[in-house]
DNA sequence: CAGAAATTTGACCAGTTGGAAAAATGGTAG
DNA sequence: CTACCATTTTTCCAACTGGTCAAATTTCTG
């Protein structure tokens, strides 16, 4: 009869203990991807033993399920929050920036999802068809609309998208390279604000209507 | 005394039979990473047994170092070809196709490779800090004498080659996003048409001089 | 064809893996 | 203190892991 089964009313310390093995878990599966990670490695960072974990988690998946969902819904905030009814270029710089910090602050939860996505989303594939693909369809009809009116210059609105999350997370996912290159002095926290600075100007000069130049 | 420890002379047979598991070794690594693959799997996938696999490479971890290294050389070769007594544009643009071709015709390459990073480069950290970073010194310099010399506008080349594979790379890593995101129509084979065409209208726009235009 | 060399197979092994069961411990309300 | 609950530990297991080895088989060479 252990509580977490019935999974309503959890206490203090079930609580704490289920924190604890996420964050552990985020370490190890952001890392390792899900089949290289094992049980062992997220108990012994969450600081327990294997089969205590496996009271508060009913497998390994579930763990993993837990991490992806709710990293799912981080993910996708910023692309929700983009407002049709705002002016393009604030919007989209103010998009782009977002994404960009999320790369800095949660590197982990942005390699969870590129390790997801390297083994073909055996877990998410619902959620990019469902779920993600309603909401990019709606959101490149509101840039759409806005080629339309000629407040941004003509682009792929999908595609656009896709270089936004491939420039910002690749600060995230491909850390080691970006430091690799960079040297020690470039490399360090400097980095994100010359990426974002680079990002703004390749993007805007790029979405600019033409004749406003 | 078998004749793959001597390395020399090898025979027909041993060079079919490497390449058939390098092959499906590639199927596997690219997926799911060094970790998360087995021998068991990867011998299946090329059609023999386990035991005759090890015949031909000493371990798991034999086989994930020569594709990385001959994996290094075939994703570098394109920026090694960026010429500096070219004219900028026609280089970049020829660079930036070239990219992404790479990323169309070597998906499982660019996976194991982005895996590698995602696991903080246990295995090419060297490479990256060594041969890539001189590689990109080098180049960036080009760059930069471009961007003096006014022919294309002011960018940090860093960040400027960083984005370059972040999209193109973004192709083939996030292959099922791509595909789910943009349905069956345009997830087809137009996608790397699209892209390109999308791609070069960001880079070039973000790049062409100001005054140009 | 004989013989040697190269290749393939089957049996095996020690360590690791995800997970189950049950016993032991701890905390707390009565 | 005690009975009951949640929590933790100990022990265990069957499947899988990377890898070895000797024997059997195939292929090449003269």
């Amino acid at each position: 009869m252990p509580a977490p089964a019935r999974a309503r009313a959890k206490t203090r310390i079930q609580r704490e203990k289920q924190d604890a093995i996420l964050e552990a878990a985020l370490d190890i599966f952001s890392v390792h991807g899900f089949r290289g990670a094992t049980i062992d490695q997220i108990a012994d960072a969450a600081g327990m033993s294997k089969p205590n974990l496996l009271y508060y988690f009913a497998s390994k998946e579930a763990i993993h399920r837990r991490l992806l969902t709710s990293m799912l819904d981080l993910w996708l905030a910023p692309l929700r929050e983009l407002d049709a009814t705002g002016d393009p270029i604030p919007e989209l710089r103010s998009y782009l920036r977002r994404k960009l910090e999320m790369a800095r602050d949660f590197p982990r939860e942005s390699r969870l999802f590129a390790n997801e996505m390297l083994q073909g989303a055996p877990h998410a594939i619902d959620v990019l068809e469902g779920e993600l693909k309603a909401l990019v369809d709606a959101k490149a009809e509101v840039i759409e609309s806005w080629m339309a009116e000629g407040r941004i210059a003509r682009a792929d609105p999908y595609h656009l998208l896709f270089s936004i999350w491939a420039t910002t997370q690749h600060y995230a996912d491909f850390d080691v390279q970006v430091r690799a290159v960079l040297g020690p002095e470039r490399g360090g926290a400097r980095r994100f604000e010359d990426a974002a600075r680079y990002l703004e100007g390749l993007f805007l000069n790029g979405l600019l209507p033409r004749r406003a130049q």
